[in-house]
DNA sequence: AGAGCTAAGTTTGACATTTGAACTCAAGTG
DNA sequence: CACTTGAGTTCAAATGTCAAACTTAGCTCT
């Protein structure tokens, strides 16, 4: 039982994130992406979001270099704006996997639609929380240490 | 590029996960109950919470089994509540340190000022992608598949 | 060249949520 | 018994969200 935290707001990696992806919409435009649908009305078809908080919410995210906006043509039609992945964003894949592994287990208490695997060796891929042997650790095992 | 994504909004672990985890306020809770600060007020005066804000955000991470109120008595002290992880609360370790990690990474280009570790052993514990042999993966290396 | 279509937005005004401040209420304490 | 304290509720004002209508630029068709 503490009183307070042990690291301040303005030194929390996960307060400055929250302040990103602690919104439904963001979470669920990544999910697009991440799956490959890129275009403003694409995005817009699939989720069902409003306009104006898209173009809003995008704006935010290349602002932060999770996505970059890239001018494209496919051939015989004409040109459009694709949102791709972004350095930051590409970083995302654990915290996407993790939230969605999540949510399969205790909000649809079912197996994932999705699974993903190692593509060089055919291997289910996971996100593991280890020590440096590779053991599996929980949040019981675990020790906080201040810098 | 997709128009559309392989998996379905109501089949998707992650869409459900955004519906609660996506929310400043919730995530910024969460912290503050992994850092043990456990107490309305308590969790009130770290992160200047509005009251009526607080207490929605509370009942529902209660209902969703996240968090539970538990009623307890310090010694020379009168009752009081608590808001402890409860058993979905508790695995979301692996979501909460992959969005730390990230926020210190990419948003505040630090490291991070609480490191954790394996305790029995004192390694740094570490959140990873991984194969079945235990090889790190990224997003470039993975392949999705549908059930 | 002009009319029409389409992707990617912006604007608008109604509706919902959030906010900070004030209030409540029950259980101890002096 | 008056006072404090933790854990909320209630309230009006500010802010954010929504659906629908509008805008704009670049093709395409004739």
């Amino acid at each position: 039982m503490n009183r307070t935290s042990p690291v301040k707001l303005d030194d929390c990696g996960l307060v400055k994130a929250a302040e990103i992806l602690g919104d439904k919409w963001v979470l669920m435009i990544l999910r697009e992406v991440f799956y490959g649908v890129v275009r403003f009305d694409d995005i817009r078809n699939e989720i069902a979001i409003p306009r104006a908080i898209l173009a809003d919410r995008l704006k935010k995210l290349v602002e932060f270099q999770i996505l970059r906006k890239r001018a494209y043509q496919e051939p015989g039609s004409r040109k459009r704006f694709a949102y791709q992945l972004d350095v930051a964003g590409m970083e995302l894949v654990k915290v996407m996997l993790a939230t969605m592994e999540w949510g399969d287990r205790f909000l649809r208490n079912q197996p994932s639609k999705a699974v993903f695997f190692d593509q060089h060796t055919g291997e289910p891929a996971e996100i593991k929380l280890v020590n440096q042997a590779g053991a599996e650790l929980s949040l019981a095992d675990l020790q906080v240490k201040l810098n």
